[in-house]
DNA sequence: ATGGTAGATACTCTA
């Protein structure tokens, strides 16, 4: 079972990359983030002529999460529970294939300090107190998404120049940790421990092809998930397209 | 210290 995430920046302008990306890797799962789009104007038909079942949460302009899947999505859960329907859409949940799938798009936070980042702090307390509530760690849960965190100084281009910043500030990475001693662990870091591998590189000042980037899209899996994954990457071929996302899809392939 | 990019939307228009 090999399953995937993005975060596209706007599904309707990354249309045909994604398209392009399913046929050549064929992910059983393919967890979307910043949709940026209403359910109703997802482009929905493309991905099912590929033969993806399409799950989508959505609110205009901003957020918006959405799973495709080769098998059906079942138990499909939007939000987390007793979210106010005006809620920004950031987590949509399934089961597919008997694993828990978690897609989310953790807040970005602006500014260490401010109201966003208070509310991106405040949301990853909501999170485990939802695992905590409605989550099971010794059974096959993946939670995988933008968490825009970079968890170590390893996953940050200049450790010293991000110090304290947002994506990288000490209270995010508790508050990221504090998710994670649920009972999860990253999978990419089972297969890779060097430093210089990045899954998002801003649009700004050339970041990309000076490998000035960040890990901050992750796959974490509880325990009996994790030790049955065989590999996981980081696939650079889309950030390198024109008019690319300015993140690039990761993948974790598991042994099930 | 600042600005650098990209996206949806507003605006406006049409129905």
């Amino acid at each position: 079972m090999k399953i995937a995430t993005w975060n596209v920046n706007s599904i309707n302008i990354r249309l045909a990359q994604v398209q392009e990306w399913l046929k050549g890797n064929r992910p059983d799962v393919l967890c979307l983030q910043e949709i940026k789009c209403v359910d109703e104007k997802f482009p929905a038909a493309p991905f099912q002529e590929l033969g993806y079942q399409v799950t989508i949460f959505g609110q205009p302009t901003y957020n918006g999460v959405a799973i495709l899947s080769l098998a059906a999505a079942e138990d499909v859960q939007r939000g987390f529970p007793g979210d106010d329907p005006a809620a920004q859409r950031r987590l949509l949940a399934a089961t597919i294939n008997g694993v828990r799938v978690i897609n989310v798009y953790v807040p970005n936070g602006s500014e260490v300090g401010s109201e966003k980042y208070q509310f991106k702090l405040a949301w990853l307390e909501q999170l485990r107190r939802f695992f905590d509530a409605h989550c099971d760690p010794t059974t096959p849960l993946v939670i995988c998404g933008d968490f825009n965190i970079a968890p170590e100084d390893r996953d940050v281009h200049d450790p010293a120049l991000w110090a304290g910043k947002i994506l990288c500030s000490d209270a995010e990475r508790a508050a990221l940790q504090h998710v994670t001693d649920w009972g999860l662990v990253d999978v990419f870091r089972q297969h890779h421990s060097d430093a210089g591998l990045f899954s998002w590189w801003d649009y700004r000042g050339g970041a990309f092809p000076r490998n000035h980037g960040l890990r901050i899209d992750h796959l974490w899996a509880t325990a009996p998930l994790a030790e049955s994954c065989t590999a996981s990457w980081i696939d650079k071929i889309p950030r390198a397209l024109e008019k690319p996302s300015d993140h690039a899809p990761v993948v974790a392939e598991f042994a099930r």
